[in-house]
DNA sequence: CTGAAAGCGCTTACAG
DNA sequence: CTGAAAGCGCTTACAG
């Protein structure tokens, strides 16, 4: 219908592409009126570049990591980058998911709340897939990471209960075997021998990383005698849970009768209805650095396995 | 290294292919040595069908709508297809977004917290990809929709209200271009009028559909004197902000001074600290009908647009 | 600036 | 059950 060859077309419709501006426009008016539209697919088998990104999320049910996507995704759109989004059933494996994924010639690949076994990880570094964990850690498995300085965290935590009067002390935790849980547990702990409190004065219970778990997680140690001075929820919505159950099932006073602290400050932490205490990752920044390390701020991904540290900010509320 | 042709390798990546076990096992295994994977980019261009369908959210910010994206997500995934996901800027234009995606030969579209114009409507039709609006009506615009009963739902708020002795009213409201807005304040006004409460009794703030906007709200709703009996939030989001303000701001008591009631449903609104009176919209059922609707439910994807409404159901909690 | 042609890596009738 | 070959709809050296 324009007259011209196919491959004017494809230059039409290539920004930058060698055409002059009269075939383009000619083409832009044919296309408009044949309501074509460049096959997507078909350009990327021929560029070897699909423009995606695939994102892998453990846990859609925190807001922690609804926000985490949503950032991402804005940031990929500005960026010209599609998302194949992957979210896991509750302890689902990441290899299944992703499995399929390599196929699709991907531009680079998050994993957030998760993370993916060493033979994947392998299979990616020889597809030169960039692969970024976001907020987990292994090492040796020979991709980037970036997390937040759970370990500087988990100390700012037990300083701020230690400073506000605590001596006896609690942890809920999550996943034992994820690299988040142990740091924020030995930062805490770690820093709480150097205040000389031992080690039998923290008691421990699992919560899940859900609300319901660091509800019932909550009921469990404050429910008897002996109770701790002071809580510290590995993240945001157990403690979300905790408080609710602190105050709604215990009717004890927050900070007055226990304090508490959280890790992640979500949305909800800084409402009236909680006014959490809690320790703040500094998410755009580590957002940014996910992006640089997959090589799509310009500079090219890490050719070594890099891991970055970002320190979190205490926020100080109303439960300490 | 298997010996044996490229169709037949084809074949033995495919579920069902024609080929004897002996050689798909030889395939399999050179595959695995040779650390091949399929291109899913070269298998969609050849079959014309990308597995892929996309979603559109206009408000991640609203947890609502993250439930919604989690769920369709799992979904979507337990039945072997991939989802690209579009998150929009605020007040950011679908059509931008998904401009760039009918490239990509999807199987289907399903939009949610925001419209397509008709052009992209009628794209979409031409290029026969089923689309199905979720939680939105458009009369005329040719596509599916799903939506909660959002008049029958404005309607058993005004009930349960008045039944609860409220004879004076305030709305908090979001974008009132929108169908569920219109819906939902038109289900409300109407059964208020049956039940005699003069239109000129009902007031109407702009809410947002946001936290912030629902609290800024309520000052202004209920900072002043004249203060009406009850307030119905059009999404409960802004409900959270209401209440805060209510019991954190203005230090009113709730039901006894104000109540208030949202609509959704969203997790939020059951814990402990809330306790939000407000109509649950059935979800699970929404997101199997948009699949249907989509065609991925075993029978083909509707002929002609379609609309279900789901009947949303009142959840009785404390603040009524 | 423009076009002819090869090639991206699959799938799938068609024969055998 | 298996293979040769055409084709999916683009892009991109290569010539001109």
């Amino acid at each position: 219908m324009a007259g011209v060859s196919q491959a004017a077309v494809s230059r039409a419709f290539t920004p930058g592409g060698r055409i002059a501006e009269a075939t383009r426009a000619k083409v832009l008016k044919a296309a408009l009126a044949l309501k074509y539209v460049p096959n997507t697919i078909a350009r990327s088998l021929s560029t070897r570049r699909s423009n995606i990104v695939a994102i892998v999320i453990g846990d859609m049910e925190n807001p922690f990591y609804a926000t985490v996507l949503a950032l991402f995704s804005r940031r990929l759109q500005e960026m010209g980058k599609h998302v194949l989004l992957f979210t896991l059933p509750q302890g689902g494996s990441v290899d299944d998911a992703i499995g399929s994924v390599l196929g699709y010639q991907i531009d680079g690949l998050v994993v957030t709340a998760a993370t993916i076994s060493s033979r994947m990880a392998r299979l990616c570094v020889q597809q030169s897939i960039p692969v970024v964990l976001y907020n987990r850690h292994v090492p040796g498995l020979g991709v980037n990471s970036v997390c937040c300085d759970n370990v500087a965290g988990g100390r700012l935590v037990a300083q701020t209960l230690h400073d506000a009067g605590a001596r006896s002390f609690a942890i809920i935790c999550g996943d034992a075997s994820t690299s988040t849980t142990r740091d924020r547990i030995r930062g805490f702990t770690s820093e709480l021998a150097k205040l000389s409190v031992r080690a039998k004065a923290i008691m421990e219970e699992g919560g899940k990383y859900t609300y319901d778990g660091g509800f019932a997680a909550a009921l469990r140690l404050l429910g008897g005698r002996n109770r701790p001075d002071a809580l510290f929820c590995l993240n945001d919505i157990m403690a979300l849970g905790a408080l609710d159950a602190i105050r709604g099932s215990l009717k004890l006073k927050v900070p007055d009768d226990v304090m508490l602290a959280g890790f992640d400050d979500i949305p909800d932490a800084g409402r009236a209805a909680y006014r959490l205490t809690t320790v703040r990752q500094p998410v755009d920044e580590m957002v940014e650095e996910t992006l640089a390390l997959l090589g799509l701020q310009g500079s090219p991904p890490a050719s070594k396995p890099l891991v970055r540290r970002f320190p979190g900010v205490l926020v100080m509320r109303d439960t300490v």
